[in-house]
DNA sequence: GATTAATGGCCTGAGCACAATACCTTTTTT
DNA sequence: AAAAAAGGTATTGTGCTCAGGCCATTAATC
């Protein structure tokens, strides 16, 4: 289930009827309207080294493959070359990729991770918590609603592609092969909503979660895991394929809590590193 | 009930166990990775454009009032009041506010549309139509997602806040009235989910859906639509209080196909007017 | 071992969006 | 008539982005 994150800012019980005001504090015309606030829009570097960062963390490219050269890169998102240069050197700096040069060189995801990107797990994480808390839950009811909506609208070649993902996981000999089946099984779930829209919002929430660094999906050790996630991924698809809306939303929302988790262990081992 | 947008794309039924074909498949790795597309960032002026459009079109500046001067808005949204100037001027392009000059001038809602409004319509919605289905249709899923979250975590004063909302609805005896209840109510059940992320998920999928057109909240002329929304917004607000989640989402889903709905109607108009 | 090819590293110049600032024009208020 | 407050206009500087070329490094190839 998902957690809720904040408490409510105040709450005295409401005493009076005065309409206007208690309107106004509901749509808290006491300060500016919140649509108002100060504007920042992303340089096309950052929203580059975003793409990237997700790309890794949803394993399009697994630990120790390249991705594609800078000049390529260039092209397919049709940016300068600087501006991809910029963004590898972000990934980089937070150790999610580390670059070498000359005739096969190139930006390779690392396999562990190093210092640098402890260190910036700490840097980067632990201002922002709070908010991460929200983005978890709202990520865990957004897959939720994901679940719910393919359940009610998937076709009989929407459960085959589940089917083919989940005899992919349980095949899967190499972590690479499950994290592509696992990949491959929420592909197959987010296009039976039918709404290419959900899909972009679901990844959307993943790229503002990880953050670039790659804790999805879970952990680099240990199978349990991933053991873990096939039996849920197996509960959920049943749903699915029953039409379940109600069931299929639960257990989503409950798997995805799986990352938040992780998320917490991994920030309180970094916190123990600094510690030392 | 939302309305499912496109068609599933092809279907051969599966027929062969290729596993890592049909894994190739579902993940789309026949092409480059789905977060790999071209990159395109929006300006500051469009982004301070699409915030004041969707300021006016929840209402926070109801027609005939007037938006904060030029300066004013460039302290606020900390731009240069150049950018603000643009915005401003696209949103009088549309036909959204009126300049007026002098002491007292400034950019004033205006109070019904124009013929510009109507030709940006033709020019803008008619080439995204295919996209704003699945917009609407997002949308739509979104709020009943708020809406059963709202009735699993609302809290007494979350409750009482939207009953001060419907009561302000039921004795709204303008437009400007109306619009504030309406927006009140919406609101408050944002606030019930405890999460503000959630409330600014439901603001970006409005700014995405209206355009900047005031299309929401319902019809000009008609307090039609005002009444239906009166006794929905009851409904909605009943099975939050008695923490029907799954009845609040079905309501909250079929209220928000309301705006889908205009939008259809008012397309419509829009091609009758442009063939004749 | 020399050559070649593919790659990252680096530099320059141009173009553009934006910010900051000053000043002008219009309209209302005093 | 003067002052005030607002929008309208023009100028200048800065930072981001792009395009292109060249260099340094490394591995594959001859």
């Amino acid at each position: 289930m998902c957690n809720v994150p904040g408490v409510h800012p105040d709450a005295t019980p409401p005493t009076t009827d005065d309409l206007s005001r208690m309107l106004g504090q509901v749509l808290g015309d006491t300060a500016q309207p919140s649509v108002l606030s100060p504007v920042k829009v992303q340089s096309v570097a950052t929203e580059v080294a975003d793409r990237l960062m997700t790309a890794v963390a949803i394993g399009d490219y697994l630990p120790g493959e390249r991705l594609p050269g800078e000049r390529e890169l260039a092209t397919i998102l049709d940016v300068s070359r600087a501006t991809v240069r910029e963004a590898i050197g972000r990934l980089q700096a937070v150790g999610i990729v580390e670059i070498k040069r000359g005739r096969t060189g190139g930006a390779y995801v690392r396999t562990s991770w190093t210092e640098a990107t402890a260190s910036a797990v700490r840097r980067t994480l632990l201002p922002r918590w709070p908010e991460l808390e929200q983005l978890f839950d709202l990520r865990c009811l957004v897959e939720g609603l994901v679940a719910r909506t393919a359940a009610l609208r998937r076709t009989d070649e929407d459960l085959a592609a589940m089917r083919v993902a989940l005899d992919g996981y349980a095949q899967a000999r190499t972590l690479g092969q499950e994290q592509v089946a696992d990949a491959a099984f929420h592909g197959a779930v987010l296009a039976a909503t039918g709404n290419p829209k959900i899909s972009a919002l679901s990844r959307d929430m993943l790229t503002r979660v990880s953050l670039g660094f790659p804790v999805e999906p879970y952990g680099e050790d240990n199978r349990e895991d991933y053991r873990r996630a096939l039996i849920e991924h197996r509960k959920i698809y049943e749903a699915i394929a029953a039409g379940d809306a109600e069931q299929a939303g639960s257990l989503a929302e409950e798997h995805f809590t799986l990352t938040s988790d992780m998320m917490r262990d991994m920030l309180e081992r970094a916190q123990e590193r600094a510690a030392r």
